[in-house]
DNA sequence: GAGCCACCCGTTTTT
DNA sequence: CGGGTGGCTC
């Protein structure tokens, strides 16, 4: 066995407390670390693979990490660097996204794809879903395109195959999914084109189907450890299984009370199921905190501990105390934004702040425009983290598609994008005959665009529009292996002339992207200095894979704004969340399945365990929806805090933020009020079929239908806006009238 | 084919 | 409220 570097093994190992160190230690084997917030999961991942090294002699290459962003990737990568001194450029570390992707360039030619396929995000696969549903003439109205999109990504998560779905359905609607989903596949393949979920699928059946091509990335990923192991899906944990059943290490690290990512298919139950896929696997726990005060982790688990299905956990520290948390209460979301303001001024003023120790969180990404403008009236810096992506702005998508019908000219939802920006009069009737005239021909649209003069009924102006793309579009083509990646779309931009174009429109909005555009041709110039070989096609992936969290830079001295989701793995030495209001977080459409309440209660544990020192949380009396206002009560979860870890904050004499919109009650009163009246009474008054209940969010109604009993009894009720919805009992707070 | 207007719809959360 | 879509007119 190789011995070398023992005393680089024990300096690695030291700074580990005893739970980490017997993680990293353990011998060769399937290991599921059990970790709970600020445990140090990251660092566990991190020195296991400097141990396989440094202890085993494992070549970096045989070793696959994934985590959940590409900036953690980064940063594992660079924090392995430190530790091992050496380069570790060959490790694979990345998320499953980004490995797969990678390994289907090599491997997808066996299912008819070229190693140029593109990657459509979520607005492109929308587009398709609508394409179909057209051809296959299924009305918008009982097909809503997101749903059937939502319903084909479950499905794919599932591992659940076009065939195998029509076989299950059961009804007509089950049926037409079925022919939806079957298209839709046919159509990416034709467009040599791939959505998220064929990233991570197309290897599973990869695998089943080749199991040569199996055997040849066992022997090449022997050593797998994967991070946030509560989130992965179906999909995702059956590549970890085919991957890691034959060198059997696995090395998996996860929490069940940080899993939120059910909604996209994550399943909990890979935690569990693991032991029995592994029977011979180790199980550590981590349960030390290193982030958060006693208190935050007490008030964190008083509230998750009313969770039903979680494995009873408790972090512990030896941060003694710390500050309550604070309960702010405001007239609106101009209010709460207002305070949220003066408070950080205040902690700045208070404990020598700097913007950057704060994070301000919210369930939506809708709430942020509220926050924005109160920052931005005060002067403080903001960096935002997610909402609309740079890479889905309008005019940076155009440009891309561009860029992708050059890399792929089979790409037609890029093409038709671009067909008519900027305007060459192609509108739907030439787009049509194009595509009559490429499926008589068995040819592509591009080919149909060069041929358009023996397409009858075009425009001739048209025509050489058609013309003339379709000639820039090869010329491009042919010069990408020619000049550099830098240089080609600089000299396209300019013959284009898009940026150009809006840069003349002269309004504000036009000027806007004008810059966005120059700002992508910036970013494609750092890709290029970072990527020495970089190529057309190794950018349009990178920017299919990266998210906002990636690119965040916490250098900057910002204040950072996000949604609780993208909180997830980051901390912070103070933390707000606001909008704690009943529907809003817990979001309503959650109280339908108590599955789906508990998720938005981890995802609130998620939130107070970011903090390190201190916690703010918020809620506005009312809330402008849409276009009108909503009445609000405090959210459960904040009164699930248990008292002695909160207190209310109540504006300072001479402070005033605006005007009163009405009067404002004794805030004790309000706040601190005993679990409402009703509660208690629900249990005594007997519920029935036609009686009249009232519910604080969606107001009064008359039941309609009882279903179950016990903690899984629903109650079906009507309400007077006229909707109906189905309601857990139990987290209906249902009063009854 | 393009541009303008009226309405409609929506909000989870993200790779 | 704000963006997107579909219908209408030129």
């Amino acid at each position: 066995m190789p011995r070398r570097g023992n005393t680089r093994v024990a300096e690695l190992l030291r700074g580990l407390n005893e739970e980490q160190r017997a993680a990293v230690e353990a011998p060769i084997g399937p290991v599921l670390v059990l970790a709970g917030a600020g445990s140090g999961k990251t660092r566990v991942i991190t020195h296991r693979i400097a141990y396989l090294i440094a202890r085993y002699g494992v070549r970096p290459w045989n070793i696959l990490a994934v985590t959940f962003t590409n900036k953690a990737a980064k940063e594992m990568k660079s924090r392995l660097e430190a530790l091992l001194g050496q380069d570790v450029q060959p490790l694979n570390v990345g998320t499953f996204h980004s490995i797969f992707a990678r390994l289907l360039r090599k491997e997808a030619y066996r299912f008819g794809y070229s190693q140029n396929f593109v990657i459509y995000d979520s607005d492109d696969q929308l587009q398709v879903v609508k394409k179909i549903l057209n051809r296959l003439s299924l009305g918008q109205n009982s097909y809503p395109p997101q749903m059937v999109h939502a319903l084909i990504s479950r499905a794919k998560n599932n591992l659940v195959t076009p065939e195998q779905y029509k076989a299950q359905a059961r009804d007509e609607f089950e049926a037409n999914i079925a022919r939806v989903y079957q298209e839709y596949n046919g159509f990416l393949k034709s467009s040599d084109a791939m959505d998220f979920d064929d990233l991570i699928t197309l290897p599973v059946y990869l695998f089943r189907e080749y199991p040569d091509v199996l055997e040849k990335y066992q022997n090449y990923f022997q050593h797998i450890l994967i991070d946030e192991f509560q989130d992965t899906n179906v999909a995702q944990n059956e590549l970890v299984l085919l991957l890691g059943s034959r060198h059997r290490s696995v090395f998996v690290v996860g929490d069940d009370d940080q899993s939120i990512y059910r909604w996209r298919g994550a399943e909990v139950r890979n935690i569990l199921e693991f032991e029995n896929a592994f029977p011979e696997c180790q199980v550590f726990r981590l349960e030390k905190n290193y982030r958060s005060t006693r208190l935050i982790l007490d008030a964190a688990h008083s509230v998750v501990k009313n969770n039903r299905h979680r494995k009873e956990k408790k972090l512990w520290t030896d941060r003694e105390g710390g500050e309550p948390l604070t309960l702010i209460e405001a007239f609106d979301e101009t209010d709460e934004a207002q305070q949220v303001v003066y408070l950080i001024q205040q902690e700045i003023k208070k404990h020598k702040r700097n913007f950057r120790d704060f994070v301000i969180l919210y369930r939506t990404n809708a709430q942020s425009r509220a926050i924005e403008d109160a920052l931005r009236r005060n002067g403080i810096s903001y960096v935002i983290v997610g909402g609309i992506r740079f890479y889905e702005r309008k005019e940076i998508k155009d440009f891309l598609a561009y860029l992708r019908v050059i890399a792929n000219p089979l790409d037609e939802v890029s093409l038709l994008r671009i067909i008519n920006v900027p305007p060459r009069g192609v509108g739907p009737a030439t787009i049509r005959k194009l595509q009559e005239y490429a499926s008589q021909k068995q040819t592509g649209l591009v080919e149909a665009m060069a041929a358009a003069d023996e397409i009858p009924g075009i425009q001739s102006a048209t025509r050489n529009n058609l013309k003339d793309l379709a000639g820039l579009l090869k010329k491009y083509r042919s010069l990408r292996d020619k000049i550099g990646l830098n240089e080609l779309v600089r000299v396209l931009n300019e013959e284009l002339g898009l940026s150009r174009m809006y840069r003349n429109e002269g309004t504000l909005e036009s000027l806007s992207r004008a810059e966005n555009i120059e700002e992508l041709l910036a970013a494609i110039a750092e890709f290029c200095r970072n990527h020495e070989e970089a190529t057309l096609e190794s950018f349009l992936q990178e920017v299919a894979l990266v998210t906002d969290i990636d690119n965040w830079n916490d250098t900057s001295n910002a204040v950072t704004l996000m949604t609780l989701h993208s909180a997830k793995g980051l901390e912070f030495p103070v933390v707000f969340i606001t909008g704690m209001e009943e529907g809003l977080f817990p979001l309503s459409r959650s109280y339908q399945d108590p599955m789906d309440f508990e998720e938005e209660r981890r995802l609130f544990y998620v939130g107070l365990t970011r903090a390190k020192e201190k916690v703010y949380l918020s809620w506005a009396q009312t809330r402008r929806r849409y276009a009108d206002g909503f009445n609000n009560t405090l959210s459960t979860f904040v009164r699930e805090i248990d008292e002695r870890y909160i207190e209310p904050w109540s504006r300072e004499s001479g402070y005033s933020t605006m005007r009163r919109r009405r009067p404002v009650r004794q805030k004790e009163e309000v706040e601190f009020e005993p679990m409402p009246e009703y509660e208690n009474e629900s249990q005594e008054k007997q519920l029935y079929i036609g009686c009249y209940v009232r519910h604080q969010v969606f107001g009064r109604g008359v039941v309609t239908e009882i279903s179950g009993q016990g903690t899984g009894a629903k109650v079906k009720v009507l309400f007077e806006d006229g909707s109906e919805k189905k309601l857990v009992l139990e987290y209906a707070r249902l009063e009854i009238l």
